[in-house]
DNA sequence: CGACTTTGACCGGCGC
DNA sequence: GCGCCGGTCAAAGTCG
């Protein structure tokens, strides 16, 4: 737990149908959620909320309800959670806005029919027959490879941490480590240890900011957490408890309480009006901090789907 | 000895 | 088509 209690800043960025662990789900979300128990109001409007990202709050209960896993990894635009796409699209991002709202975001994907990942494969067949002229390891290898890649739902915690792996309750698997462009700290990429669990995370330092841990998550657990076992707690659930607890405990000008930012609206949503003010005024620096960061990283790509970029 | 990390190679998507 | 880059794999190494 010294981990966690080395978090001293958190901020809570959702992409896409994940979001709704912070906020409970169906139709008790707003007894049962993390936020109301922490005081938080969410206009009622956003149970009429847009998960297209059109307006008004995000209604997130209703995206788990309606999305399942499966269907939303269909239905999701692949590529509004793809970094690489997301090189182009941070340059249409309205970055002034952003900074003077968000130093915490929540959003939600917009949802369409298309995804790459629907697509026909068409590297399936040329990746095994490509693989028959490949040593034999990474023939297997290859032939795994073919496979179709679901992309679950993902979501992003920046968090200001002097560690890289925050504790979750969730035990991690180090798979990968990756040099980050334009940044000289590497990514390290995690898998749940669960083996029926397809949970991943991935960890980046800021570049900018190394106080700054960007910590995202993509799928949806199937079990319970180890160190938090509470029934029907996903890691977002447990990972923002702890965060919001953490920083609640220990509220102060340097350390805010996380907020709920409605990106649909470039606002900040608070049960204490007086303390976005305050924070928009104490913290701008930081927030264009995190936006800078996110933004320079392009792991805004992986927080903010194209449409609501441009929606702003 | 099992669980986990490290690390180089590989794959696929995208921009040029 | 080529190169860059993010993401993943899996063998080898490390740890308890």
């Amino acid at each position: 737990m010294a981990d966690e209690e080395k978090a001293d800043n958190s901020h809570f960025v959702a992409e896409s149908g994940w979001g709704h662990d912070l906020f409970g789900s169906g139709d008790n979300y707003k007894e049962n959620t993390i936020l109301s128990e922490f005081g938080w109001n969410i206009p009622a409007e956003s149970s009429g909320g847009v998960c297209g990202c059109d307006g008004g709050f995000l209604d997130l209960s209703r995206i788990q309800s309606d999305l399942a896993p499966d269907d939303y990894a269909s239905s999701v635009p692949d590529r509004s959670d793809d970094v690489t796409m997301s090189r182009s699209g941070v340059e249409k991002i309205e970055v002034e806005e952003k900074v003077s709202t968000a130093s915490v975001s929540v959003s939600i994907p917009s949802v369409s029919s298309s995804s790459s990942e629907d697509k026909p494969e068409k590297s399936t067949a040329s990746a095994v027959s490509s693989a028959a002229n490949l040593p034999m390891d990474t023939a297997s290898k290859t032939k795994k490879k073919g496979q179709k890649r679901i992309r679950q739902p993902r979501f992003a915690f920046v968090t200001k941490s002097e560690v890289d792996h925050l504790e979750d309750g969730y035990r991690w698997r180090k798979y990968g480590q990756k040099a980050v462009k334009n940044s000289p700290f590497p990514r390290s990429y995690y898998r749940c240890t669960n083996s029926k669990c397809m949970v991943k995370k991935r960890v980046e330092r800021s570049s900018e900011d190394p106080s700054v841990v960007i910590t995202t998550y993509e799928g949806q657990h199937c079990h319970h957490s180890i160190g938090f076992p509470r029934n029907g707690e996903t890691t977002a659930t447990v990972f923002a408890r702890h965060l919001i607890m953490n920083s609640n405990t220990n509220t102060s000008p340097t350390n805010p309480p996380p907020l709920l930012y409605d990106s649909t609206r470039s606002s900040l949503s608070s049960s204490h009006p007086q303390q976005i003010h305050n924070l928009k005024s104490h913290y701008k620096e930081d927030q264009e901090h995190h936006v800078q960061v996110i933004n320079g990283e392009g792991l805004l790509g992986d927080i903010v789907p194209p449409r609501m970029r441009n929606n702003g």
